[in-house]
DNA sequence: TAAATTTGACCCAC
DNA sequence: GTGGGTCAAATTTA
């Protein structure tokens, strides 16, 4: 994670700055409101337009810096991506069948993504698990997915892992990286326009609730009262996590806690979404950005 | 019936 | 020689 911004330059201080000074200060004051702790603080809506004004600058002058390694995707070959010629598939191709079990060269050390959290994330990709092995020494079982579109030339794969000494949490280590248009990065995206009468917030997928494929590995780590569950409790997901927030966003004063976001999704008008737990959301979004 | 998952086998890197 | 990553047939699910 600081891997994607580290290396000092001067843009991407300023831009963390800008997050920890501005943003994280305005968060921390509008907890207090909703907390019922900030009589002396200035309007939530204010602060609110702090907090989305300072995302929004740090990612404007991420976006912006020809350096940026994390949003200019062309600039920097972050993932190890195997030529197609030199990769096992390519010479396994023509192979018969049973010669192509197995071919496959084991990967090195190449960059990887990590990720822990206490579920399975649902990072907006669609990936399908192709194997489930015993680590020695390990006492949970790894699970290995890979993008649902690799018929597309998608290399990226995945490994999730619960974590020994602390198993709730899962580690995911992502390898590769997605060339398939079925994307759905895990990024915020924020609409300040100025013109624009309404904030535009982008969750992607990353703020929905777990794949099939994350609650078939549930499924495979604990017993199966747990997949039970999963079918049961988690809705059909929309085709979009994408919040239009409107310029005048208020609070419900019978319950400050509560508040109502425009969806951009047709079908589904409102949604509600407890602050605090959004405000986690995103807020951990831009901390594991950094 | 197609798509996804499971799982034993295969084999390369270490 | 062994562990780990992948394959693919069998099975399950939607």
């Amino acid at each position: 994670m600081m891997d994607n911004l580290g290396g000092g330059s001067s843009t991407r201080m300023k831009a963390i700055e800008e997050l920890l000074r501005e943003g994280r200060d305005s968060a921390t004051q509008l907890r207090s409101i909703i907390n019922g702790n900030g009589e002396n603080s200035p309007s939530a809506q204010k602060l609110v337009k702090e907090v989305f004004m300072s995302f929004h600058n740090s990612l404007l002058l991420l976006n912006n810096n020809p350096t940026s390694e994390f949003h200019d995707a062309s600039n920097v070959q972050l993932w190890d991506s195997p030529k197609l010629e030199d990769s096992p598939e390519s010479n396994c191709k023509n192979s018969t069948v049973k010669a192509r079990r197995g071919c496959y060269k084991r990967r090195r050390t190449e960059q990887t993504r990590e990720k822990e959290s206490e579920a399975p994330i649902d990072d907006g990709h669609q990936w399908r698990k192709y194997g489930q092995k015993e680590i020695l020494n390990a006492k949970f079982p790894r699970s290995y997915f890979r993008c649902t579109h690799r018929d597309q030339g998608c290399q990226a794969t995945k490994q999730v892992q619960r974590v020994q000494e602390d198993p709730i949490l899962y580690k995911t280590i992502y390898y590769g990286e997605h060339s398939c248009k079925n994307m759905g990065n895990p990024e915020i995206i924020l609409d300040m326009s100025p013109s624009s009468s309404s904030k535009f917030l982008s969750f992607n997928n990353s703020f929905s609730t777990l794949s099939k494929q994350e609650c078939a590995f549930l499924s495979s780590s604990f017993p199966s009262s747990v997949k039970r569950e999963c079918k049961e409790e988690i809705p059909p997901s929309t085709s979009s996590n994408d919040y239009l927030i409107s310029s005048d966003l208020t609070f419900d004063d019978a319950s400050p806690r509560h508040v109502t976001l425009s969806s951009s999704t047709p079908d589904s008008e409102y949604k509600a979404v407890d602050f605090p737990d959004l405000f986690d959301d995103v807020f951990q979004d831009f901390l594991e950005f950094r």
